[in-house]
DNA sequence: TTGTACGCGTTATCAT
DNA sequence: ATGATAACGCGTACAA
């Protein structure tokens, strides 16, 4: 079923019903056969055609770590609202956090949708040089990037801010579990509000107290349980996202530590678990969903200024956080 | 950059680099110029062509109700990591929990794309009639459909065992929060796996013990509330989803009940939240990420097979399920 | 207002 | 083995 088809059965040419289909002028009793027909048939014009003829594909394409995760989906659920409410539609490039299908993804929407929204965790020189052969603007969420438009929540900050409450609750020595510095957002922003909040306040950061290890719920059972047989285990800890907090209140109940009585701790996210732990997290809450839809007005902005890259965009965007007291500090 | 331009550069004509990209014969020499002008350019042949002149798109639509549901981004991840693996792309029809936007992407997926998965809840007569209209196969997830593949899980068995299971722990009076009719697997199978137990049980059903809402999280906790203000309240509350089951718990822990002494609560589909409240929730284990594998490999199946539609598909795909004991019966 | 003819980038057919 | 050409479905400049 074409646009010749219906023509035919509207006893029009094609070029009229092209014309009906794009608000141009056609007569009346035209205008009302073809109507008829449309209806009859539920003809819909193929987008793939349209596209070639338009050089529009009116597809953007997103690429996520993990779409599973409830961060990526509330990023997802933000930017798909946005977009279908402009009449884009929404290619997705679940990657099962693997870079190589980054680099895959990056190249196969080159020329297959009119823009990107990249939600990262590691920025490698390979991101940069695929990012210099896109064809079309492409937003990072997540992450901060050189020279290409990204929206981030201000994880120093929000780390520091964090770090401050524990020590404004009293506590002196705080332990730190975190990632790796692959991810800068994660591994090195919040890393730092932490030493900082420390230096700051005068309190000498202890080596031994900084934790590293991976995403994993498991990485924060571990790190706590080595925190905790230190000679002088801290009196609270920080861990970089609610996560790595999860496991490690789960590893302190399990072995009857009170929290926050004997250890308090905190998180970073604001994941909806969060909300349900006995006790409930303090935590610091990000707008992943507003980040989304941000994004997604950034990339339509973006491609209607009919730049062919993002490259060199001025001002990025640095969201918010809010920091929510639970019963865990 | 098209194929035109390539074959100037390689000096050949467009023809014999299409053969180069698609496994056509090619001699030695003009194999390697063609193969060092693409790897300079980066060139991708661009899809919206190929699949103009192929009449196949190499995209899936997938229609979810909402993505940030925990249920349908674990539905998603199994998709589309069995589509990536297969060459195929994925265009994500987010509806919000609206009817009509799930007509609007049933509509333009129509000849857009190979084959849908739909992750339904409501199924009316205009979903039948917009899947007559398909020229494409059609898969639908987590609803049982008349001569239209689908795949579920055993929501009557899931909800009897449930139920047997607390009869076995010797509660008698059991409260049922569930939701509308309209929904079939959530509103009417699972409510009939309640009562055929009861029957079976030679248990009577208390009209005052069932109590209908909607999927809200605070439909569980009020519905509780009334459940506990009935003269004689129940023993045990069977809730039809997690969800519902942790707005249960949140009204008995503030109300001084203690779970499971003093009330027992079950729910179903083990989202991850059911596990890290306090006490662990006992429910259902669903298997969502398994499921949306298995609908995308049934998907790709159809496709294969050439059918213009897979309307009268004859056999079905019922999930198993698996009872999870926690700590809440 | 309507219709004709062409082009978008690719693949398939057919000669050469 | 290679190249010219038609075809896919649509939009649009141009002619009528």
């Amino acid at each position: 079923m074409n646009i010749i088809e219906i023509a035919k059965l509207a006893g029009v040419s094609k070029s009229t019903v092209s014309r009906y289909l794009n608000d141009g002028y056609v007569s009346e009793e035209a205008s009302e056969k073809i109507k008829e027909v449309i209806e009859q048939t539920g003809f819909v014009p193929r987008r793939q055609a349209q596209a070639m003829r338009s050089q529009k594909t009116n597809l953007i394409g997103i690429i996520v770590p993990k779409i599973s995760t409830e961060t990526a989906a509330r990023v997802i659920e933000g930017i798909t609202n946005e977009l279908s409410n402009a009449g884009y539609e929404v290619l997705i490039g679940n990657t099962s956090q693997s870079i190589e299908k980054e680099f895959d993804y990056l190249k196969v929407f080159k020329n297959q949708v009119d823009g990107i929204i990249f939600m990262a965790t590691e920025i490698t020189p390979k991101h940069y040089e695929l990012f210099e052969q896109l064809h079309i603007p492409i937003v990072v969420v997540a992450q901060k990037v050189k020279d290409y438009p990204c929206i981030v929540h201000d994880d120093y900050h929000a780390s520091k801010d964090a770090i401050n409450y524990l020590i404004d609750k009293g506590h002196r020595s705080i332990g730190f579990i975190g990632v790796g510095e692959y991810d800068v957002a994660v591994g090195i922003e919040r890393k730092k509000g932490y030493l900082d909040a420390l230096e700051e306040q005068k309190i000498e950061a202890q080596s031994e107290y900084i934790q590293i290890g991976d995403f994993s719920h498991e990485s924060g059972f571990n790190l706590t349980k080595h925190l905790m047989s230190l000679p002088k285990p801290p009196s609270a800890i920080f861990a970089v996202t609610d996560n790595l907090a999860i496991g490690c209140m789960e590893y302190l109940k399990e072995n009857g530590y009170k929290i926050p009585d004997d250890v308090a701790v905190m998180g970073l996210g604001d994941i909806k678990i969060a909300a349900y732990m006995t006790p409930g997290l303090t935590t610091v809450h990000y707008h992943f969903q507003t980040m989304g839809a941000k994004s997604a007005n950034l990339l339509m902005q973006l491609i209607q200024s009919g730049k062919e890259s993002s490259k060199n965009y001025e001002s990025n965007f640095i969201f918010n956080y809010r920091l929510i007291e639970r019963d865990s500090v």
